[in-house]
DNA sequence: TGTCGGACGCTACG
DNA sequence: CGTAGCGTCC
């Protein structure tokens, strides 16, 4: 039913039959005419209102036996009801009024009866309903419902496909079910045929997750499901409707100091060159220092490009090219400043509206549990501050040196501060645990005065920590990283700088140190090749196929994937424990006002 | 002739 | 290893 149309007693009962519901399926309907369950997830298309299948019956007890599928909602459950919420309001009369505070009554009191909203892109929900009832429905209401989200189910069970619609999600897990219909919006299909299809996808929608649920139990995501995931939905909901204020101004003039530095950049790297090129530009680069300059005749080999097999341009090429001619030292200098100029100051630019910006996220666009961002990707901002040569062509001195940090673009609202808070050394602690290596928990029995990558250091090459050299901490640390990460040799020596042999003797002596370590690795691999899956601290799982392939290069890949997905995957769950305790903390504690911004790893 | 999109390379983050 | 995002080339 159209709640427009409803009278003064229909209402009452309306709500009361809400608070006595046993579930929620809802979907947004777009104003083009698409809703929540088309594949065509059109953003830029506002919402118009929201469909809700109120369910008075769970399907255990009217439907034991899913045996045939329903192909009409209403004939399924006669206690069902489907109704409409119209969210858009043109004018402002009396009577629209009064029709929006009776859909966020509603509303309320979906969220507020802890029943089960079940929603394909929950996310996107709970945030529309942040923006367009902000004032009736406040963020600590939404923390407290209960949604469900069956592509996140979909994603917990194989996190390597990402589920991309609603269609994919139904085709996947009923695929001897019939082919949808689609409903075509721009011939004159009745309003209430519409309705009445979202009504129909909305059944199946509750069906689906009802059968993903029982796939969770079995395989034992439930519990992951249910205390990490479905909490975070509503986190990240909270978190996309905060906005972050940027200092505009400063961003356009560091674009422009950028620009300058670029183009003196550009004419230094002409200069040595001998002839004009294209910076920007790999191919263009390898042809000036392969086949003009022969700089890979003078110096050990050179890596090759993945697919093409040419030559790299990388950075550690060029580290290793810059004491045989000026160009690469230029190069790597532009490249430097360009990332800065292009990602993080003119990026964010446009990424900002009315001098704010606000990043999507994504629960289920990882193979490994974290999170992703986009729009900015606020994960990816630069940590450390670069120095940039200002040529000053005013009065006074002609060059000063400034240094640009990304991160202080972001500027927190008068009276507050950002707090950034993030786990120390997660990744080494993980792989100390899941080890069990005697050395590599002294680590972290010790008091945390002294550095632990220095610690480690010393420990490894068996020198007191005093003589530890940065360049012995910061190769402790790679070796470190590499190992959780899979790598071999070869990536390693390219990690460090240092040749293949000497890679891969660091890799022995540190295996021959962190006995278990290896151990371990060989464990994570053996078990994957039994079950054909690898799992996390908290049960996260990820399917290898490729484990037991015959092909080495796919095979070993899948081992290095097993192996950085206990660790990576194990630091996910940690990470998400620790936001979902926070939240939940702050939404009870009365003092507490602060909203979060929470990044994966760090909370600003 | 212009513009769009996929393939590829590079590099921040973790 | 695996995200996002910038760039070129075809």
């Amino acid at each position: 039913c159209d709640i427009r149309n409803l009278g003064y007693e229909e209402k009452r009962e309306l709500l009361a039959t809400i608070k006595q519901a046993r579930a929620f399926i809802t979907a947004m309907v777009f104003q083009d005419g698409s809703s929540q369950l088309n594949s065509e997830q059109v953003l830029t298309s506002s919402v118009k209102g929201i469909v809700v299948l109120v369910k008075s019956q769970t399907k255990c007890l009217c439907s034991p036996s899913n045996s045939s599928p329903a192909y009409t909602w209403d004939a399924c459950n006669q206690n069902d009801k489907l109704i409409y919420l119209k969210t858009e309001w043109s004018a402002l009369w009396k009577q629209e009024d009064t029709h929006k505070k009776y859909v966020g009554q509603i509303l309320f009191q979906m969220l507020h009866c802890k029943v089960p909203v079940i929603c394909f892109n929950a996310k996107d929900f709970l945030r529309t309903l942040l923006a367009v009832y902000g004032s009736e429905i406040s963020w600590k209401q939404v923390a407290d419902s209960v949604v469900l989200d069956p592509r996140i189910a979909a994603w917990l069970i194989n996190p390597s496909d990402t589920v991309p619609s609603f269609e994919c999600l139904i085709q996947k897990y009923f695929e001897k079910s019939f082919s949808m219909r689609k409903v075509s919006t721009n011939t004159g299909f009745l309003r209430n045929a519409l309705y009445q299809n979202v009504g129909l996808h909305l059944e199946k929608l509750y069906n689906a997750m009802m059968d993903l649920a029982h796939d969770l139990q079995v395989q034992g995501l439930w519990k992951v499901f249910c205390t990490l995931e479905l909490p975070l939905i509503k986190i990240l909901a909270v978190m996309e409707t905060h906005k972050i204020h940027v200092n505009k101004q400063e961003l356009k003039k560091t674009s422009e100091i950028l620009g300058m530095r670029l183009k003196e950049l550009e004419q230094e790297a002409h200069q040595v060159a001998g002839e004009q090129f294209l910076v920007t530009s790999s191919s263009q680069l390898r042809e000036v220092l392969f086949e003009k300059l022969k700089l890979h005749t003078l110096c050990e080999k050179i890596p090759k490009t993945e697919i093409q097999q040419v030559e790299s341009t990388s950075e550690a090429v060029l580290n290793k090219l810059q004491d045989l001619h000026p160009l690469p030292k230029i190069i790597l200098e532009y490249r430097q400043v360009h990332k800065i100029k292009s990602t993080y100051v003119d990026g964010l630019l446009t990424c900002m509206k009315k001098g704010f910006i606000s990043s999507t996220w994504n629960q289920t666009g990882t193979a490994t549990g974290r999170l992703s961002a986009k729009h900015p990707n606020i994960q990816g901002i630069s940590k450390h501050p670069v120095r940039i040569i200002k040529k000053q062509y005013i009065k006074g001195k002609e060059e000063e040196i400034i240094t640009i940090s990304p991160r202080t673009f972001f500027v927190s609202n008068k009276g507050y501060t950002f707090l950034a808070a993030d786990f120390s050394h997660i990744e080494l602690r993980i792989l100390a645990d899941l080890s069990s290596d005697p050395e590599l928990l002294k680590l972290f029995q010790e008091p945390e005065t002294t550095d632990i990558f220095t610690t480690l250091a010393s420990q490894w090459k068996g020198i007191p920590s005093e003589q530890v050299k940065q360049a012995d901490r910061e190769q402790a640390k790679r070796m470190v990283y590499s190992v959780v990460y899979g790598a071999g040799k070869e990536r390693l020596a390219e990690c460090l700088g240092t040749t293949t042999l000497q890679a891969s003797q660091f890799i022995d002596s540190f295996m021959q140190k962190y006995k278990k370590v290896h151990e371990f690795t060989k464990m994570t691999i053996e078990q994957c090749r039994n079950k054909g899956y690898v799992v996390s601290i908290m049960g996260r799982k990820r399917p290898l196929a490729n484990i037991n392939a015959q092909d080495y290069k796919l095979r070993t890949q899948a081992e290095r994937q097993a192996v950085n997905f206990v660790v990576q995957g194990s630091a996910a769950d940690l990470c998400k424990m620790a936001m979902v305790e926070i939240f939940t903390s702050v939404v009870i504690s009365p003092t507490l006002t602060a909203r979060l911004v929470i990044n994966d790893y760090k909370m600003f």
